[in-house]
DNA sequence: CATAAGTGAACGAACGTTCATTTTTATTTT
DNA sequence: AAAATAAAAATGAACGTTCGTTCACTTATG
C-alpha cells in the first residue's frame, strides 16, 4: 500500500518499541532495564533517547498501541450479527482464539495496573471507546430477543466471563495439580447465553 | 484467644510482612525497596535480613499467606446452601463485598502473574484447593437444580464473572469517561443465573 | 549469660539519563 | 552522477543514584 521506505530512523524506533514490549511482558516494567532493551533492538544505550524522552514514554507509547482491546473489537465486529445466540458464540470463539494467538496481550494491561495503577486508563479508554460503542449498540438494537440488561452490562459481562476464562485457562494450564476440562468454553458459553439454573419448563 | 504474647522477633517479623505488602501493592514488586520496607516496618536496613534470607521470601510468604482465595473463599463457605438460587445470589454479594473491603487483595495476584510469571501459582493452587473443593462439591450435589455442567467449570465461571465485575468497576471508577451502572451486580447474577437470551416460553 | 535482634556503614553491581563525539543518512548543489 | 553538507542517528564512557546483600558490631531479650 504505502511504498515508501521506512527511514532509519522510523525503523529503529519499532525495534525499540518491539524489544521493551517483549522484556516488559518477560520481566514487568521496573524489571526491564534500558540496556536490555538497547541490546534486544540491536542499539547503542544512549541510543534509545533519540526516539524516546525516557523509558516510561515507551511504555505509554506501547499500551496505547497494544493494549488488548485493540485486537479484540475488530473480531467481535466481524462476527456475524444474525442472532445473538450465534453472536455469541462465534464473538466468544474469536475472542478466546485471538487472545490464545497472543498470550502476551493481557500482561501488558496488568503491568498498566500493577506497576503504573492504572495511571494511563483514562487515555486508553478514550481512545478505545468509539470501536466499544457501535459493539454495544448492536447488544443493544435486539431488544426482544435479550432479556432486559442494559447494553453496556451486557458488554461487560461477555468480556468479563470470556477474558477470565482465557486467564484461568492460562494459569491452570501450567499448573499440574487441577486438570484442564475439555469443552470448557462450550459449557462458559451455554452459561452465558442460558445461565446456570436448569429449565423449569419440565414441571 | 492466644494470649502468649508475640516474641520480639515474631512482632518485627509481622511488621516487615505488613510494611512489605502495603509496599509492593503500592508500587509492585521490583519498584519496591528493601530500604522503603525496613523504614516502614521501623528497623534498620540490615534487620530484615535477621528474619527474611532475600526479598523474594518476604513476596513467596505473602502470596501464600494473602491470596484473595483465602480471604474469599471462607466467606462463600458459609452463604445459605438451601437453594442453588439463593446461594449464587448471596455468595456474590459477600464476593463483591469483601472484595471492596479489601481492594488491594487482587493486586497480590497480579504482581505474581506479571513479575514472577505465576512462578508460585503451583504452590497456590495446591494450598488452595483442600477449601475449593468442598464449594465444588456443593454445586455438584444441586444435580436437578442445576444445568448440566461440570461442578469445576461451574466454579471457575462463577469466579471469573464477579472478579472481573468487581475488577472493571475498579478500573472504571476511576474513569470519568464511562460511569458505572447501578445495581450492575444485580445484572451480572441475573445473567449468571438465567443467561442472556429472553425466555422463548412466551412463544 | 547465651542468643536473638537491631544497627548502619560498606560493597559491588545495576539503574536511568546525559553528553561530547563520531558515523550515517537524506537532501542539495555542482 | 558526484560532491558537499546539514541534520539525524548511533556510540559508549561517565555521572550520580539506588539497588540487594553482607558484615562487624552493639543492644536487648528470655
Amino acid at each position: 500500500m504505502d511504498d515508501t521506505p521506512l527511514t532509519k530512523g522510523e525503523r529503529t524506533r519499532q525495534a525499540v518499541m518491539q524489544a521493551a514490549y517483549d522484556l516488559f511482558l518477560e520481566h514487568g516494567y521496573a524489571a526491564a532495564s534500558m540496556r536490555q532493551i538497547a541490546e534486544r533492538a540491536g542499539l547503542a544505550l544512549g541510543g534509545i533517547y533519540n526516539h524516546f524522552p525516557n523509558k516510561e514514554a515507551i511504555f505509554s507509547e506501547l499500551i496505547l498501541d497494544r493494549h488488548p482491546y485493540r485486537q479484540i473489537l475488530p473480531i467481535m465486529l466481524n462476527a456475524p450479527a444474525d442472532d445473538p445466540e450465534s453472536f455469541v458464540r462465534s464473538a466468544a470463539q474469536a475472542m478466546v482464539a485471538e487472545l490464545g494467538k497472543r498470550p502476551d496481550f493481557i500482561k501488558l494491561m496488568l503491568i498498566e495496573i500493577v506497576e503504573f495503577n492504572g495511571r494511563n486508563m483514562p487515555k486508553i479508554m478514550e481512545s478505545v471507546l468509539p470501536e466499544v460503542l457501535p459493539l454495544v449498540q448492536r447488544f443493544g438494537q435486539q431488544k426482544g430477543l435479550l432479556r432486559d440488561i442494559p447494553p453496556f452490562i451486557f458488554f461487560r459481562a461477555f468480556l468479563g466471563l470470556f477474558f477470565s476464562y482465557y486467564i484461568t485457562e492460562l494459569l491452570i494450564g501450567d499448573t499440574p495439580i487441577i486438570q484442564t476440562q475439555s469443552h470448557a468454553l462450550d459449557h462458559f458459553i451455554e452459561i452465558f447465553l442460558h445461565g446456570v439454573l436448569a429449565n423449569k419448563e419440565t414441571a
